[in-house]
DNA sequence: TATGAATGAGCCTTCATTCAT
DNA sequence: TATGAATGAAGGCTCATTCAT
């Protein structure tokens, strides 16, 4: 492995570990066994090096929510299977999750906007299959972007209420989970209407 | 405004500009106009100053949620007005918002339970009308904690989602927020079975 | 008793505790429960307060040194008395014993040279006795100046050594005191020569 | 001289001038004229200075204590020769003498042990001197150990007055050393006794 | 006699970054 | 490609002291 993406590997776990905040420079050196002035002949600055990370955590992203969804999958599937997987990233990955959704436009003042295009992209694949499911039949959509962002936001509502876990020790997450995913989706799905 | 009030506020703006750690007391006397030694007088440190800007942002939250309830009304009203007022005081008092559910556990070493215990009280409280709403026969509700902490969890990400500024420009905020709502409560609604 | 006496109190018991570097004004005035400001009422600054209580434990040192010398004791006895009671307050108020000799006059600026003179007549008081006792042909005494400030010398390293905790475990502090002592004041009996 | 040792030199001066508490890094890096992040290149923190300097003042004295003794020389004269090379050093280097002897232990959580180990050292060869004399029958030790400790605590007692400038004027301060010193030696030499 | 509010100076330390090698 | 030395800026915090009341 290279030494820069050691120095992404470690970053990323730094970042996951102890947060935004705490990351530091001399900190991943260290950690990397290489003196503090070698990162900069990988990234330029510290907001570059964040910014690398962004977008393999991005990339990761857009990568999970699609490596179960099959070809021959019907539409609700294929919703379930994004769902899940977005779930899953987000418990699995916190803080690589909450790197792309958490780190606000003001807090990097040279914070490119095309990452949150990127990211967008995520949101049209769901349109998309909400499109196909409104002309099989099978889900009831009037504006699939609307609804693509509806179904994402409440996501990533129940993802950021189990990473920052907020959620009653009572209730198991699993089961939370699955509950929340269920309700999300029902909303979408065309009821057989009998006769 | 006394100084206290004047640093709180002052600390809110910071604390949502910058996040926690960049959130800094030097920073903070200095737009205050005042030295730094004197925010001591008020806030033993960062951290305590912290927890009372959580505080009272709970403590308006709470406030919010049940001003436009009233005794009188039936429990989906009640559930369509606190969910109402839950995304307007967001989308109002954003930076307040945030403080609530922004700050991590892990970036305050001595963050108190009890915090999290009070803003359990919202859910408690949602769980409450869930309840009644179930007993009327108006609710369908297996669990009314999980129930209540589906619809908070969904309530938050669509807040997350306009607050972040990550939606679409193409969709209307206000049509979004209606929309999203209505599907987060329509799930709960008992279908009116005819005959 | 007086404000002025609890704080003196206060702040002899801080040194002895936690050591000079790290007795505050302010940790004086919470502990007597008193604002800061009012230690400024009964003493001009941090350093008139410390003056008073050198003043006190030098006051308190000669007064223990004398207490159990009695008029009719012959010399020899005194010295050892005097001996005794010299380390005996050294090792049950060291802090108030290092006050007296281990504040260094480059410190304090404003230290006054008179502090010095009074622990002086201590050694005169010494050298009074040897005085005695050489007249009595019981000490073997050639300057008695000088020999009084041998004597408090190794006084002072035997107190030292204990005080400071340098005293090697296996040997017990109270025989290795008695030792010392018979050492230092058997150097100046003088032998009896029979015949 | 390297930057390190400019700093240890400054550091050592400052400590003797004004104690551990108000011996400051930013006071010490204006001295050497370098910046207060250049000294944490060299030294982790404030009491790992500390610690070098104690150590190197350890090792020094250490040395300059056997300089002069020699194989052949017979165990008073040894025993001479160490208490006068140990009081030498204290008065040509009160500084370095003053470290080993004056920083306590409440003044630095994390001291650590090994570092009075090292300086017990010097007493086990003191005590390795005394048994050689006492098997030769020239030297009256019932317990080396302690022997030695006290000859030690009254030879620091000694340099601790004249380096501290307790001395009274009237006394010249070569004589007092020789004096002090020949008591404390005298009272271990076995008195010829003739028949 | 007492105090709450305020402050400037100072403390130790960490940080991102640069420069010469 | 790699580094050791250096630094200015900043951070949280404590301190002795003053002032108005």
């Amino acid at each position: 492995m290279s030494l820069k993406e050691d120095i992404l590997e470690v970053s990323r776990r730094m970042l996951m570990k102890h947060g935004f905040g705490k990351m530091s420079m001399r900190k991943i050196a260290k950690q990397v066994e290489v003196s503090a002035t070698s990162i900069y002949l990988h990234f330029k600055n510290k907001d570059e090096l964040l910014l690398e990370l962004i977008d393999l955590s991005i990339a990761n992203l857009t990568r999970a929510i699609n490596k179960n969804v099959e070809e021959g999958d019907d539409p609700v599937t294929k919703l379930e299977k994004m769902a899940d997987s977005f779930l899953d990233f987000a418990i699995k990955y916190p803080q690589e999750y909450e790197i792309i959704y958490m780190v606000r436009p003001e807090e990097m003042p040279e914070y490119p906007k095309e990452k949150f295009e990127q990211v967008r992209k995520i949101y049209e694949m769901l349109a998309d299959i909400l499109r196909e499911g409104d002309r099989a039949g099978m889900l009831k959509v009037d504006n699939p972007l609307t609804s693509s962002y509806i179904i994402w936001a409440q996501l990533h509502g129940v993802a950021s209420v189990i990473i920052s876990k907020r959620l009653d020790t009572r209730i198991p997450t699993d089961e939370f989970m699955k509950q929340a995913k269920d309700h999300i989706i029902q909303g979408f799905i065309k009821q057989k209407t009998p006769a």
